[in-house]
DNA sequence: CAACGGAATGTGAACGGTCACATCTAGCGT
DNA sequence: ACGCTAGATGTGACCGTTCACATTCCGTTG
């Protein structure tokens, strides 16, 4: 028996390549490999028979070789945080379905900490699979310092507003925390606190300079922000220590988890919402209409943010068109925890 | 001048490749390869000498490349839902970093609808992007159906418990919604509602057995469950409706969203809970600390979940071990929001 | 000292596509 | 009837890496 030509071999079956179908279909690979790319020039017959060949021994064109060839991953990277905060899930999800519908497939890495060494390593990481455009969600100050260092060579966006240039699509986190504050402000407050977010994510920062802006523009004064973690149980925390001395009416959290755990400190400590205290939040998660009480707060249209990133890279990568990146507006969202002091 | 060796071309900047690094190191391209996949026969010295170059010239594998002639594409998919609910989202987080650190990444495709269509449009795009293994974690009963008539020719696991043979690794659902239920009736409650999610997902079918059966161990009646869509808008206008009759006195919510509106839907109503009403959720979401009243509810470790997924996929696909599947145990975390009728 | 053998390194082919170019056909005007 | 052109299809090379096998080097041993 011949031993490499044994009939009788398990024989590994290999996936059908485009030769294959080219076999079965009596016609040369490159006719194949032009009704894959739905080249003009083809016959309509002849198409047929190709398509009906793949359909019928279920042919799949292999990316790796695509890619390898054309030099195009088809692959956005995303970097993004370890922590599953609703925002950047969110936007995810609508960049993830924006790049698939354009063809694009999604190559997401979580840095979990920020020092520079793993946030590096993550952008290497990112880079080595040679992505063609790349998303950057982690909203970090350093990760921007990184990112401008390393002149990163491929189309690329990130969802915070910066002052790297032009590549970015956010929200406008100032203008939504000038709302927050001034319908404190309007309402009647006067003493108003500030509960950030981390110092070093580009949002806290961002909310925290509204607040001081809008503070300002009213002539009031405000205690120094303190600086949370986003976390429920951090308002909780930080609304037991504030709250000894009541020496303000309002608080402006910086996101809706951290007001959450405020006000279940009111509710611990016998003091009302909003009869004792207003309180704002940011981001309008979708359960911020169904806490007590129902929260005002601003909302982000985060889908909209994952989706016209997506379209800023995809204009990018196509060349056409001067990108129209730029800032979405953010909205008040009124309800029950707010109200004259 | 000659035209193709202009020197003064800009000549498009083509990334080194290994070529390229042979040739500075003065060795031939194999070796190089070599070094790359730390192979165990290589001079020290002619290792370090094409390390430097690597360094120097910044050269990184194409992983296309390398792909396509192993036809490995160390891609792990991940078959998720479009909407980012906490579970998921904290799982494939876990997921990814575990995929990461034994040098797989991930592809991550949502299937927004529960449609046979889409579900298939799903896994097929997952597959021609010839993936090592798959994760589902989109936990509805139509998927099941699908991955099991599609004979799927790589290890996968669902984060599910199925009757699908081996491949889940999942919390048991069941166990943790007799945990809940067990907790009311111990508490001496004897009409208890249930508020179970879509019935098309493996986890609301599952805690609702949970929840029948321990109803029937306790000799018990219950009015049918009604489904919910998992929200905390669901949660609240079933809360509106199922209050105008009170004829229970403690409710099983199927997640901490849903328990949330309901909660809300109560206070509007003017009940106080745990008084009037008890409630237990299901996630334990790190909000659910802070509800009011903070709720009692069931906690996963979602996270734990992703890394063992991962393992099992990862022990399979070296080949060894018989793959220790299973399930985790939840537990019952209680808080205020139940108590004695 | 020749023969040996293992360690270290090199060579050709292959993976599965696409690109650039070559060839073949059919329709058309003159 | 002829050449021309555009449409349809085929051929060879190449992308960057690994695999299988071949070759060289060099220290050991009988």
């Amino acid at each position: 028996m011949e031993p490499g030509t044994n009939p009788m071999e398990p024989d590994r079956v290999r996936a059908p390549n485009i030769r294959d179908v080219a076999r079965l279909a009596g016609v040369s690979y490159q006719t194949v490999s032009r009704v894959l790319n739905d080249s003009p020039s083809i016959k309509d017959s002849t198409k047929q028979r190709v398509l009906d060949v793949i359909g019928e021994i279920g042919y799949r064109p292999n990316q790796a070789a695509r890619a390898l060839v054309t030099s195009k991953s088809r692959t956005i990277g995303v970097l993004s945080q370890q922590t599953a905060h609703y925002g950047p899930t969110t936007s995810i999800t609508a960049i993830e379905g924006a790049a698939r519908e354009a063809g694009y497939r999604l190559s997401i890495t979580n840095v979990s900490s920020g020092d520079y060494v793993a946030i590096k390593a993550g952008i290497d990481y990112l880079l080595s699979q040679s992505i063609e455009a790349l998303v950057v969600i982690a909203p970090q100050v350093r990760v921007f310092e990184i990112l401008s260092e390393l002149s990163i060579s491929v189309p690329f966006v990130t969802l915070q507003a910066t002052d790297l240039g032009v590549h970015s699509m956010s929200v406008d986190q100032v203008a939504g925390a000038r709302l927050a504050t001034r319908h404190l402000i309007d309402l009647g407050h006067t003493e108003i606190m500030h509960i950030s977010g981390p110092q070093d994510w580009i949002e806290a920062e961002a909310r925290m300079q509204g607040f001081l802006e809008e503070i300002n523009n009213a002539d009031l004064r405000t205690r120094a922000p303190i600086l949370g973690d986003w976390s429920a149980h951090f308002g909780y925390y930080a609304g037991l220590e504030l709250l000894r001395f009541r020496d303000f009416t309002a608080v402006f959290a910086s996101n809706d988890q951290m007001a959450l755990g405020f006000m279940h400190a009111c509710r611990e400590l016998g003091l009302s919402i909003p009869g004792d205290i207003s309180i704002v939040g940011f981001d309008d998660i979708p359960e911020a209409a169904h806490f007590f009480p129902p929260l005002t707060t601003v909302r982000q249209n985060f889908p909209e943010i994952g989706r016209r990133a997506i379209s800023l890279l995809l204009s990018e990568l196509r060349g056409d068109s001067p990108l129209e990146q730029g800032q979405i507006t953010p909205e008040l969202v009124v309800r029950e925890s707010t109200s004259a002091p």
